[in-house]
DNA sequence: TGAATAAATGAAAAAGGCTTGCATATAGAT
DNA sequence: ATCTATATGCAAGCCTTTTTCATTTATTCA
């Protein structure tokens, strides 16, 4: 699902007031990119995407300062590459994929496991502010048969 | 929990007979390694508990080879550095980790979700063979107070 | 036991993702 | 408009992992 641009900005411009931290246009770029895709996507393509409009590095520099503001967040699917996703104000970010071993289709899941267990291991080990990173791979209907 | 080396050779011999694999010291030294090992471990870890026994580029092609055959499972603790642990017949090398996000202290976790979470998501999307990643950060007892 | 041969290894190099250092550019404050 | 701290671009580098290719070794079979 998409999201607003703007609604994105005054959420930036709130976050980051009083930080020391501010609004650039690769930033608003980035950001308004990340409102467009349905999926996770690299830092490569989202320099791909931006076709150059900003370095590389700024693309990496960005999305990290991004996520320590809680506006994006990464994930990872096995393949040695982080993914970053605009952090959506509905599921409070908190959702997980579903991806095809084969063709690295991805599916967005909004199911999660009751949240009771996180919470009992935390107990148990004693852990405190415990998350956690949950995704699923298979094989698609159209892979299964080739 | 350690394994019984004697039983992963036969595992890996049985396994592997027919295959057009081989068994060699360099596999044998990383099976019997892992066998020790609490939790999972780097490519360069093992390279450097066998102490150059053998290349590293050995021990990322056994442990390829080794995951392909479902010997050892890979796992990703989220800094970029794929982890090996030997798959226990017990769990079936299916267990799930808690690691403390300052000092990277990892705990083994037997807990699950229902399986029908993966079943229901599995058939709503069309998929077939599907398992899951899940792994949970925290803050361990020690961190929290630092 | 001793070739034959298919697979595994080592060494060097490279690929790929990500980070760092430093000079320059720019956002935001005054 | 100016000033200052922050962000950017570029080059270089780091780290993990893969590739290439010549050499070695495990297994087969005579």
């Amino acid at each position: 699902m998409a999201h607003s641009h703007q609604h994105d900005l005054i959420d930036l411009r709130a976050k980051l007031r009083g930080k020391d931290h501010r609004i650039t246009k690769p930033r608003e770029e980035i950001l308004d990119l990340l409102g467009k895709e349905e999926h996770p996507v690299t830092a490569k393509t989202i320099h791909e995407k931006l076709s150059g409009s900003c370095d590389l590095v700024t693309v990496y520099r960005s999305l990290k300062m991004l996520e320590s503001m809680d506006l994006v967040k990464r994930f990872d699917f096995g393949d040695n590459t982080a993914r970053f996703e605009l952090i959506c104000p509905n599921d409070n970010g908190h959702h997980h994929h579903l991806i095809c071993k084969e063709c690295r289709t991805v599916v967005e899941i909004d199911e999660c496991f009751d949240s009771n267990l996180e919470s009992r291991i935390a107990k148990k080990h004693g852990f405190a502010e415990v998350t956690h990173q949950l995704e699923f791979f298979g094989l698609c209907s159209i892979c299964q048969t080739t």
